[in-house]
RNA sequence: GGGCCGGUAGCUCAAUGGUAGAGCACUGCCCUUUUAAGGCAGGGGUUCUGGGUUCGAGUCCCAGCCGGCUCACCA
């Protein structure tokens, strides 16, 4: 069995390692002193010609994983990766002695060592460290993936990330670019005055979105706990206390579907602002994404799957607006925006739509029909049939419907829309963000009509948050709120097709042991 | 959850229903500036699992497991 074929791989190293012990060398020592980083190396070195590297010798002490062996009889090459990046390293008898020349030769792929030695450029002008003293660091017991095709098996690359990483250089940098993206987010909100702040993940109700909950349990209070769903309700409280600036990155949990979009594990950023609305939240959003598109990429523009995206423009369309513009070309006429002005008369766009989807040739499905949907939750199912999948190039869709919206604050002008908008980009929604409804009779009764969705069986539709009333009850200043979801954004800056290689470690089945 | 596709050596991939193969990796030997190093010789398989059809199954059928894509739900 391959079980046993793998066995004589790892007996074969094991025995390798063994021999390296006899030679004298620790089997797992405690640690080597490096002067230099791989990078390092290549970095301050790269611009130095041959006779200048010889005239200055410059001695280095490096560590890393073995990825190619060359030997040549007494002498031999091979390549050190560290940092994300290759150095090569020459190994002859005459430099490094008969013990270290041994370990050389006892090397598999995937060891770990570390090489003292000095620059030099190769006859081909590859810099590489002369060696004269080699360090055995660590064994790789099991064979590392092939060298020249990678790894390619994706169940393989998610499950263990680490070969993926070691063997798939392009991965590393999607997740270098995630942590620059990160970083330049901080630096960005703090420069805006926002404090970074920490509220619970596990809570005695779920708020704050409309999501299932994943559930679990605390012992000795023995109390059923949802990780949460989101910080919004926490982070307003705070508002609420006077931290008028305040942001949270962490991660969130929905017990929904799993898709090259979703991931049940998510992080996101939030942040509340005290005495801006929707709007501000817009300029500041422009400002954050284009401040972090530069930092990742240098640029505000990027390819995306086959699409050139700028950041530098942010298009606005409200959401009757979307519908009219992206009304299916080979659908019936669609609605101008004065059809769409009755809140009812959405149900009979609704049903043209569903006239145009029901045929095969259009390759859309009829939306789902309910008795006695709110007009406002069957405007946003159809704008996001007709619309999203168009939205490209950056573009704010305002003005939800207030049904969908129970936390966000209603127009001035016409109450059954509120002060909301979500960001598009690529066809994936990245942000939401509204002005929060501060009123807290207004909210009670947006939670009332919640709960009537949940006893209708909704089991997205909002809990009951009777301490976030009474935090309302204080008075909250009138504030603005966004969440945007971080491994989207990373997805459209490091051109990846599905969330799952933008998380190191993506929810998979468990994988079955001993068969 | 539905539909479609996939699972063969450690890795990347072949193999009309008729003896399971190649490259890399691995083992032995040669080689002191190579770089997908090279040369010679070798070892390695419950073809995801379980049933079925057949003289004969990696290949056809059924069920299951795992994964990918997609739709639904959502962000």
């Amino acid at each position: 069995m391959s079980e046993k074929e793998l066995q004589d791989l790892v007996q074969q190293r094991k025995k390798k390692l063994q021999a390296i012990v006899d030679l004298g060398f620790e089997a797992y020592p405690r640690k080597y002193d490096v002067t230099h980083s791989v990078p390092q190396i290549l970095r301050e070195n790269s611009a130095l010609a041959a006779e200048e590297l010889a005239a200055r010798k410059i001695s280095v002490r490096v560590a890393g994983r073995v990825m190619t062996i060359r030997p040549h009889g007494k002498a031999g090459f091979a390549h050190l990766a560290g940092g994300g990046q290759r150095l090569q390293v020459y190994v002859r008898l005459d430099a490094v002695g008969e013990r270290d020349f041994e370990l050389y030769r006892l090397l598999d792929l995937g060891d770990l060592i570390g090489v003292e030695g000095y620059l030099f450029r190769t006859k081909t002008g590859e810099l590489t460290v002369h060696a004269e003293h080699l360090q055995f660091l660590a064994k790789a017991l099991l064979p590392l993936p092939e060298k020249w095709h990678g790894l390619t098996d994706v169940e393989v690359r998610y499950r263990q990330r680490y070969l993926d990483l070691m063997v798939n250089e392009e991965v590393r940098t999607v997740f270098e670019r995630r942590g620059l993206l990160v970083c330049a987010i901080r630096d960005f909100l703090e420069a805006e005055g926002y404090l970074e702040v920490e509220t619970p993940m596990m809570q005695p109700l779920a708020g704050g979105a409309m999501a299932r909950p994943f559930v679990t349990h605390h012992n000795t209070l023995d109390i059923n706990l949802f990780l949460r769903i989101a910080p919004e309700l926490y982070l307003k409280r705070l508002i609420v206390g006077g931290l008028d600036r305040v942001y949270e990155i962490n991660r969130n949990f929905r017990n929904e579907g799993i898709s090259t979009q979703h991931n049940p594990e998510f992080t996101m950023l939030e942040f509340y602002q005290a005495y801006a609305d929707y709007h501000d939240m817009m300029d500041l959003t422009e400002r954050l994404l284009r401040r972090a598109a530069q930092a990742v990429l240098g640029s505000v523009e990027f390819d995306y799957c086959g699409q050139r995206i700028s950041f530098a423009k942010f298009e606005r369309l409200t959401m009757k607006e979307a519908i009219v513009k992206f009304w299916p070309a080979t659908a019936a006429p669609g609605p101008a925006l004065d059809d769409l002005a009755e809140p009812e008369a959405v149900f009979r766009w609704v049903a043209a739509y569903d006239e145009w989807a029901k045929q095969p040739e259009s390759g859309a499905e009829p939306l789902p029909r309910e008795e006695g949907k709110a007009p406002g939750m069957a405007l946003a199912e159809l704008f996001e049939a007709v619309a999203e999948r168009h939205l490209i190039q950056p573009t704010f869709i305002v003005d939800y419907p207030l049904e969908v919206s129970p936390l966000s604050k209603q127009k001035p002008e016409d109450p059954n829309f509120v002060e909301r908008f979500e960001l598009y980009v690529a066809g994936m929604e990245i942000a939401n963000a509204f002005s929060e409804l501060n009123d807290p009779g207004e909210q009670r009764d947006r939670f009332e009509y919640q709960q009537f969705l949940r006893e209708k069986g909704d089991l997205t539709a909002h809990a009951i948050d009777e301490d976030y009333v009474r935090a309302l009850c204080y008075g909250m200043p009138p504030t603005g709120g966004e969440g945007i979801g971080i491994d989207r954004l990373t997805m459209l800056l490091t051109n990846s097709r599905s969330i799952r290689d933008v998380i190191l470690f993506p929810l998979l089945r468990p994988e079955k042991h001993g068969g």
